[in-house]
DNA sequence: GTGGTCTAGACCACT
DNA sequence: GTGGTCTAGACCACG
């Protein structure tokens, strides 16, 4: 795992959208037990104290519990995480419909620019 | 003119944003005059100095010039506007098609997805 | 460090030559951490917005970076500083002949005129 | 003539410039009726106070002097405009070489750099 | 009246 | 303690 953060947004925010990107697609799944702080830590060579304040976030989110003394686990209920993926991917579209409107390009043309973005396919 | 700024992004990048989106769909157009950074700053009720800061990025960027003495212009170079409309929507179309991979969607998922968004058109 | 700045020119273009200047010289090296803005302005006796200004048009330049809440840097590409180099003293080059020319003097008389400038070597 | 003034340095300075480079390299000869203040002003587009700016300067430097009633006059005394062109001229090599030194180089070196600059001659 | 520069001083997020 | 942002207010050169 790189150690690759920008440097315009906080690095706890960058471990949030990283993490729940790995819940959201299942490469973390249903119940699974997280590493501890310490190794997260040591993964993504930045201070406990970033982890700890990213995973409060996820908490926050319903992605993640905690259990005393036991550690951190993915929540066990899929439909949080489906929820949250529905959610995330309107908020994206909807962004990115403004975003492109606020330019001057409709609905239609956003998909069709879409469409044609990198390529013929 | 409501002020209504965001407080995750700095104001100056928001009036950046703000008025690049203005440029580019055209209610400002090639040579226009913009108003002194003093009426800006009454307009936005923010410092003229926010103000000067978000100018010099668009000056930056190429899409105004300043005369001294006499204000500031947007770019004769519809070009300049155009380019940068285009490397716009290209950026926008990436992120959005990066975020939606990230989450699991590929590219025809994402742009079904978008048609779906908002009702059946 | 005495602060002798010329009254003509912005003080922040003065000390963003001066910095430039001990960048492209080598005596501060590639990585080198930056004393802190609050400490430079104490150096310098100037604002610390001076110096912050001064810092982003070398961050502009390509020549430092920032790491947010740890500081600025001297760039670790010394590609970079040898570039700049170049094209620093061709553009030195330049604005010296075209000044000369303007006056009547050839490239050739130039560099006869530079050669005996101060003595005979 | 063309107007084209560059925005970072007041017109009137520019134009002291303009008139001094035409004075010290011949185009306007000892005891040359300059045209009036209202011609220049057309000629160079420009607001008549700010010719009239730069011809005062021009004045200081004993390159003109004025006939009340008459007009401007270049200086009849070629002498002065010798030695002011002896003084520009030492000026740009000191600047030149100065600039040089601030970022590495020798006079040797500025020499040689020189001489290389823009092709083989 | 225009933009440009500078100061003094404040508050904030991040680590 | 670090950089980033913002305000309030001042002064200046220019045309």
């Amino acid at each position: 795992m790189e150690t690759n953060f920008s440097n315009n947004t906080p690095i706890y925010l960058q471990l949030v959208e990283e993490l729940k990107a790995k819940i959201l697609i299942g490469e973390y799944r249903c119940g699974d037990k997280l590493p501890s702080i310490r190794d997260f830590a040591l993964t993504f060579k930045v201070n406990p104290n970033t982890i700890q304040k990213a995973l409060v976030e996820l908490e926050d989110l319903g992605l993640i519990y905690t259990e005393r003394t036991n550690g951190k686990f993915i929540t066990k209920e899929q439909v949080v995480i489906d929820k949250l993926k529905n959610e995330y991917s309107n908020k994206l579209c909807e962004s990115f419909l403004i975003e492109m409107s606020k330019i001057g390009f409709s609905k239609d043309m956003a998909i069709y620019l879409l469409k044609n973005y990198g390529g013929k396919n």
